[in-house]
DNA sequence: AGCACGCCGACT
DNA sequence: GTCGGCGTGCTC
């Protein structure tokens, strides 16, 4: 009988399988593929997850290794999402093991028990009283003893807090031997009773259809597209879907994107369900997050609501998936493992056999096309709630008129009239800081990043300049430090420079300023948003971050101060990211009675984009946007991937990436695959950034399976280059933006 | 990645 | 004299 061979995923770049012998005394039968063992590695020691049991290996047998230990009585991944990290790993060309490390909760990976958690009780002691003489002097400690002599079963640790109980004094009385400390396993929460608290709305004849739709699908495969335009009752049609769920004894699996995971959404599940909903977002920490996964894979959670990386939480009872805001960039992760959460969702739902709704009031040019395609069902919502009317847009050719800070004379009329008449003004400008240059008048010198190749932003009101894109930060200089003159000019607008030159135009209205900068102070945000909501005319000033989840019912006038940058930029999806930009900041304003109108300033107010968008819609934007991209073969007409590189000495990228070309070249050639385009080598858009220079090599395809067996075998020749370990470089399928 | 080894430059 | 920069080699 040969010994067992284990070979596992190690949490390391290496795209390549670790071999073992199985520990001392663990029999081949209590071994599983998906388990954790604990293995030496070079020097040190790490956790691994079992990826096969076999008999043979290629490794020399002097040079194995013998696991350390069995950390998993039984596998903690469940097998669909074992199967989805392969299939995750496989299509974004990653190492395995590192890619199990993105999917597992991080005290998974670190060793720690895939079991429910062990919570520690407080309970009386034997015999304890409460006016024990010895805590005469010890109020705070005889209050406590009190409070936990009132709870026969315990009190658990985590509810200390709450209770108003500090740790200190129990420590103490334990001490005294009045008070002993009891582990258990957390009981689950059980459901019981009606999943509804509130009763659901009435649903127009258009989400009927939606919820029908997807209901009789319920229980296999099957792809969505809800296209609810703003206010079109989206929400409502996953609530009353999820009803459907629970009712079934099934779970849901809602993500949302990293900036809504506001109390909203969470409200609105709570607000609804009497369900056990389990959150999962950057905010929750290491040991509530593996609660919330393990809840969630052992059937003691209904609704699970989380940003990207939820999609990798298993589900005992698996019903539903629904992807909230599916266009949203944030679903695509942009670092190590690349993987787009929307994308995968879909794979994880036909792999698990469950329908799965994309909802957007904008969806991304490629589920649109899927829509067409027939791959996805499409469900359309095109009326408002409450019969609200959709904001009128204007496109206000800016091109020869002088702009005040970036205001156009006609713009300012219609926020002075729109203040009159008592109501709000939201202006949107994509750019932080006062001026986004600053420039010498006398000899043209510019306020360049050391570090990068930008310019630095001037903030007035923390008198510096910044880099956007590195971080770095100056004094701004009082004379030019080329010709020591002392014209000084900041060149365009921000939102502060806008902020301020708008509170001397409207001196009678306050002004607010919504970024980044203005709402860093914890509850600036919520500050804002409490005045803005008071409802007095006022002028907001912002950027994307007025953009999502909020709404101002008082807003009736909405001004885009800069579309261009949206129609003549190097990446092919600015446009579809501006008119998403657009419609959401539309979406923000307005209610019933107050129709919204929408002013976009710009230079090319007869681009065929942008009149298709104003005039006809989104969808007949999202067509002619299509169209285009079909003549040009860009996606979703053809697949892409994109091999970055970076390094400290210029020209190293690129020697690096023509190294890889070559080897691409070769691939293609021995391998007889056709319809695989190399482009590039070619410095990146912004050469050096933080002092790197960037070099990028695309691949475009115009089908999946070459593509992708050219980089199957292209990533093991990358790995073996002589510059590949001084170059940094990473391959991104299906890049969302070629930066 | 993470860690060790090895070989040249400015300093307690 | 050494501390430490990063090139390079290796991980079953």
């Amino acid at each position: 009988m040969p010994i067992p061979i284990l070979r596992l995923a190690l949490p390391s770049p290496l795209r390549r399988l670790f071999d073992y012998r199985a520990p001392d005394s663990v029999p081949r039968t209590a071994l599983q593929p998906g388990m954790r063992l604990r293995v030496p590695f070079g020097r040190r020691e790490v956790i691994g997850v079992l990826v096969e049991i076999t008999d043979q290996s290629d490794v020399p047998e002097a040079k194995l290794k013998t696991a350390l230990e069995v950390l998993d009585i039984q596998p903690p991944l469940p097998a669909a999402l074992f199967k989805l990290c392969l299939w995750t790993a496989q299509y974004y060309q990653h190492s395995l093991g590192d890619t199990f490390s993105w999917a597992l909760p991080t005290l998974l990976r670190q060793g720690e028990p895939a079991e429910a958690r062990q919570e520690r009780f407080w309970h009386l002691a034997e015999g304890a009283r409460v006016d024990d003489p010895r805590l005469a002097r010890a109020p705070r400690q005889r209050e406590a003893l009190k409070t936990i002599a009132q709870h026969p079963h315990g009190v658990a640790h985590a509810l200390l807090a709450k209770l108003q109980l500090s740790k200190d004094s129990l420590d103490l009385l334990r001490q005294k031997g009045l008070l002993r400390m009891e582990v258990r396993r957390y009981a689950p929460a059980e459901h019981h009773g009606s999943w509804l608290l509130q009763p659901e709305l009435t649903l127009n004849p258009q989400q009927r259809l939606a919820v029908e739709a997807v209901r009789a699908g319920l229980g296999g495969y099957q792809a969505f597209l809800l296209a609810g335009v703003t206010g079109s009752g989206k929400t409502e049609v996953y609530l009353q879907l999820i009803h459907q769920v629970l009712a079934a004894g099934r779970q849901a699996l809602v993500l949302i994107p990293e900036i809504n995971l506001g109390p909203q959404t969470l409200a609105r599940f709570e607000r609804r369900f009497n369900a056990r909903i389990a959150l999962l977002h950057s905010n929750v920490n290491d040991r509530e997050r593996l609660d919330a996964w393990l809840a969630a894979r052992d059937g003691e959670a209904d609704i699970i609501i989380g940003t990207r990386s939820a999609l990798f939480t298993p589900m005992k009872n698996p019903g539903l998936i629904i992807i909230d805001e599916e266009h949203d960039a944030s679903y695509k992760q942009q670092e190590g493992l690349r993987y787009h959460a929307r994308d995968l969702a879909v794979v994880r739902a036909r792999q698990e056999n469950l329908p799965i709704v994309l909802g957007s009031a904008t969806p991304s040019l490629e589920s649109l096309h899927n829509a067409h395609s027939g791959r996805y069902a499409l469900l359309k919502l095109t009326e408002r709630a409450g019969g609200a009317q959709p904001p009128q847009f204007h496109r206000l050719d800016v091109r020869s008129r002088p702009l005040d800070s970036g205001i156009s004379g006609p713009l300012q009329q219609a926020m002075a009239q729109t203040l009159a008449a008592g109501q709000q003004v939201l202006v949107f400008l994509n750019r932080r800081g006062f001026a986004p240059t600053l420039l010498c008048h006398d000899c043209g010198w510019l306020s360049q990043c050391p570090r990068c190749d930008a310019r630095m932003t001037l903030h007035q009101r923390h008198n510096e300049l910044r880099c956007h894109h590195c971080g770095h930060c100056e004094r701004p200089p009082s004379n030019c430090p080329s010709c020591r003159h002392v014209d000084l000019r900041p060149v365009g607008a921000g939102t502060e420079r806008a902020e301020e030159r708008l509170a001397v135009l409207f001196p009678d209205y306050p002004v607010l300023r919504i970024d980044r900068d203005s709402t860093a102070r914890k509850g600036a945000m919520d500050q804002l948003l409490g005045t803005i909501n008071r409802g007095e005319p006022c002028l907001l000033v912002g950027t994307q971050m007025l953009a999502k989840g909020h709404h101002f019912p008082r807003v009736t006038l909405v001004a885009i101060l800069d579309a261009d940058g949206g129609l003549f930029s190097a990446d092919f999806r600015a446009s579809e990211r501006m008119a998403q930009l657009i419609l959401q900041v539309a979406g923000r304003a307005g209610r019933a009675e107050e129709p919204g109108q929408v002013i976009i300033q710009t230079h090319l107010a007869d681009h065929p984009l942008l009149v298709q968008l104003t005039e006809q819609g989104y969808f007949a934007f999202a067509e002619q946007a299509l169209s285009e991209r079909r003549a040009a073969g860009l996606p979703p007409f053809s697949h892409l991937a994109l091999l970055r590189a970076e390094a400290h000495k210029p020209g190293q990228a690129e020697a690096f990436l023509d190294d890889a070309c070559a080897e691409a070249e070769g691939l293609l050639g021995a391998l007889l695959l056709g319809g695989v385009e190399l482009l590039g080598p070619v410095p990146a858009p912004m050469e050096r950034r933080a002092g790197r220079f960037r070099a990028q090599l695309l691949l475009q395809a115009s089908a999946r399976a070459p593509l992708h067996r050219l980089m199957a075998a292209w990533l093991p020749l990358l790995e073996q280059l002589p510059d590949s370990r001084t170059v940094r470089w990473s391959l991104d399928v299906d890049p969302i933006d070629l930066f």
